[in-house]
Order: structure tokens, then sequence, then C-alpha cells
DNA sequence: CCTTGAACCCTAGCGAGCCTAGGCCTAGCC
DNA sequence: GGCTAGGCCTAGGCTCGCTAGGGTTCAAGG
């Protein structure tokens, strides 16, 4: 999963492994690779910024623990997160029917 | 459907609504309105220069036809580009299948 | 007649966001 | 000592959708 497919559903895949339990930045990346089948096997640039800006968005909140000399932060959703969590995947639900109407080739959606 | 969503899998939906039948430019961003059912409702100034792109790496052709005076470009699908579509599919399916993994918390597929 | 709006075409440049490429530290193994 | 794995970080590049502007013809309304 190269070249940015993912563009724009971040945040969402990040809030979800999250919302699954506290984990660190490092475990985030090993817990979207393991979910994903190896599909998203993203990079350390990648996934720290968005932790940092979702901290600061107020999604997430983080707290540094030390683990045997070595200093770690770990994340936790917070109540926002999972409301903004809530509406993404509401909003990747509706993504991915659109894009499968697309696909399908039916002007209308098959199931009203 | 704002804020790109979309980023990354436009050439695809571009593709499969052109590889429907010829179409026009702005025939393009009305069929892609139509078939989300409203979701896409893209501006001119992100559909031209994906048509533009798309034909310069041969995944389409046009021809300019004159319809009452005005002048229209009229896309088809090139062997080529139906290739890719049927890659960019595939693709598509992979990260959607992902996704969902992600989403849905199970470590492997369900559905095996 | 003149304006508005729809149907068509186009492009320069901004900005969001993922990734590359670098840097740092400790623990453990050879 | 050197190397790998586990952990953290950030500046800057690049991609690409979109904003904002430009143009044309035709039909309808005032």
């Amino acid at each position: 999963m190269r070249g940015s497919t993912i563009k724009g559903h971040l945040d969402m895949l990040v809030l979800a492994v999250l919302a699954a339990g506290p984990l660190h930045g490092y475990a985030v990346i090993e817990e979207l690779r393991a979910r994903s089948g190896d599909s998203f096997d993203l990079p350390e640039g990648t996934i720290y910024p968005v932790l940092h800006r979702l901290e600061r968005e107020g999604l997430l909140a983080s707290v540094w623990s030390e683990a045997v000399g070595r200093p770690r932060r770990t994340y936790t959703v917070t109540r926002a997160g999972r409301k903004a969590l809530a509406e993404q995947r509401r909003a990747w639900q509706a993504f991915s029917d659109a894009v499968g109407r697309v696909l399908g080739g039916a002007p209308w959606p098959a199931t009203i």
C-alpha cells in the first residue's frame, strides 16, 4: 500500500486502533500493519506527526512512561476522539459506498 | 464529499465512468455526481487536469467535436486505460478490505 | 439590447498531508 | 566495538485536489 492511497483516511485508522486500547507510537505502526494484514506498512515519519496533530486537536491524550530506561509516549483516545472516530466511520462508509456505485456503474444505489 | 477524501482514487473514478462509454469533460463531472448519488461533486479545476494527465499517460484518447458552435473534447479509454483501471480496481478492493479490517478490529480477515 | 446563467473549455498556484531522509537514545547480542 | 531492534523526533519535498481566475457560445428574461 504505497503511494498514499490512504490519503485523508489516516486519522480514522489511527483513531480506530487506539480506540481498542492505549498504545505508544511505535506500537500503533505495528498494530496497523498487523490488523491490515501487512497492507498498511507506514513509516514513522508518517505516524508521529499524525499523533501530534491529533493530540493538538484534542482527539488524543498522551502520557510519558518509563519502560526500562526507554521513554515511551502512550496515547489514549479522548471523548472528543471517539466522537470524531464515529463521524469519520460514517464518512468512510459514505465514501466507500459512493465509490462502489461509481465502479458498479449504477446511477442509483441498488439497496434503498 | 469535500476535503479530498478522494485523494489517490480519482484516476480510477474517472476511468470507470469513461469505461462505460466516451464522454466529454463536463459530462464526466455530471456522470460522477449522478452515479455517486451527489457524493462526488467535483469542480472543473479538478477534472480537466486529470483528463489531460491521463491522456498524456496514454490511458485516455480524445477527439474534438463541434456541437452547435461549441467545441467539445470527447475522451475514450484506451486499451492501456482499461488495463490500468482493472489494476486500480484491485488496489481499491485491497485498500477497502484493509480499512475494513482495521475498523473491524480483527487482526486477520474474518473471511478466508 | 443587455444581463444572467448554463454549458463547455482551460491553467497558475495554493495548501493539506504523506513520505523521505535525516537525527537522537538505550538495550542486547556477537 | 559494532550492529540491530525498539523507541522517539522533525524539516522539507512532492503529489494532487481545489481555488480562483480566464475564455467562449447559446438561451432566457427583463
